[in-house]
DNA sequence: ATAATAAGTTAGGTTAACCTAACAATTAAA
DNA sequence: TTTAATTGTTAGGTTAACCTAACTTATTAT
């Protein structure tokens, strides 16, 4: 059984995987996320590390095992099928349910969740579009938005591609892209739906198509 | 803002009082409930009598304050309505809900237990009969069965009174009763509803009328 | 390649809530 | 009313999760 803290650990380590896309993380930024110190989170880690949930050496990056991995699934499940309750059932608005949430999330049965997964009827998608993990920790979508969806102007950071196949990899690297790279949308053609990106000040004009395969936050 | 523990606390010495009939506890009666030992029992008081939650001096009897009091309401007004929540909504049965209950109980936040109130149409009582108080901290019935209810060979202890007259008082002395008392009933008469009941050893026959009057657990 | 900066760890300390063991006060029984 | 049993308190210790301050390792920039 986990406590409420170790817990948190879990869920903001997926977190932090999600929004970087690898699935590695370091000691002062989930430190930050949690709101602790560096020192905590040391200490914690080797916690998590004894209990088989995290891998990670000294100095090294963080990760989470299989089981970690699942544990914080059900975790995001529970946050996520409790914001869609508060919203859908007892009218909380889309801001408020988080923090109501971050402590629903934390009960412990699995029985709880389950029925209230019955009640709600399933749903795949939480207030905020975010997926909902089903029973079986399988999320539909990991990411909502593509870069095609950025509006002129702003900005975005790359957190993974949807098409794995090497000459669209190769293309990508060629736009000066990759993980974790900050992406500004320039300009759109809507005649032949081209878009003009700048990548560490790399312009490059890309497709609707290629647009699509980038996966960004 | 009180942690877990002090609301635990506080809605244990509420059950005390609920069940004794008196407003006060002891230590040791508070340990067991709590499944703690009475040095940690001392620990507590003392630091929720800094917090004006509860009145005792150092071996005498424990009792709530009246914001104490209004605490360990607030605890069991959520706790009923998740364990109705439950039953209701999400078809737990009769014996399931009230260790959920116990965890969901402690969710910090009003909006959420009033709206969870609204969304079950402000019930009265919760799925074991007993009363949910309403959001001003107000108990519509204390105790749910009275002495007309006590099928013959059984026993109760009596915990209360609804007439509060002094004719009916005078009675009850005259019969043998008092707060906290055992009683045991005896016999019944089906035809002109009397009651044998034996308080102490000593026997007495008492109406129907006279019998609703008494709370008993 | 070395120095400066950032990132991560360790040692030692704090707090809340618990514990055991020893003691003190109260209540009940002889 | 003195003893015995019960009840309650205190002192000192433990654990989980946090902290600060000092240190070590890794990364980045010159």
């Amino acid at each position: 059984m986990l406590s409420y803290t170790e817990e948190n650990y879990l869920k903001s380590l997926l977190k932090l995987t999600f929004e970087s896309g690898t699935d590695e993380a370091g000691t002062n930024e989930l430190a930050t996320l949690l709101a602790v110190k560096p020192a905590s989170v040391s200490d914690m880690l080797k916690k998590l590390k004894e209990k088989e949930l995290v891998e990670y050496e000294k100095y090294g990056k963080i990760s989470l095992t299989k089981e970690g991995r699942r544990k914080a699934i059900d975790v995001l499940r529970s946050h996520r099928l409790w914001e869609t309750f508060l919203y859908e059932k007892l009218e909380f608005s889309w801001d408020e349910v988080h923090e109501v949430a971050e402590q629903l999330e934390h009960i412990q049965s699995t029985k709880l969740i389950d029925k209230l997964d019955k009640f709600l009827d399933f749903p795949e998608f939480d207030p905020h579009g975010d997926p909902i993990p089903n029973k079986d920790g399988e999320l539909k979508v990991h990411f909502k938005k593509t870069l095609a969806e950025i509006d002129v102007g702003n900005s975005c950071k790359m957190v993974a591609v949807k098409d794995n196949s090497s000459p669209f990899l190769q293309y990508v690297v060629k736009v000066g892209l990759g993980i974790n790279n900050l992406i500004s949308v320039v300009a759109k053609q809507d005649y032949d739906a081209l878009i003009v990106v700048e990548v560490n000040g790399q312009r490059s004009t890309v497709s609707q198509k290629f647009a699509e395969n980038i996966f960004v936050v």
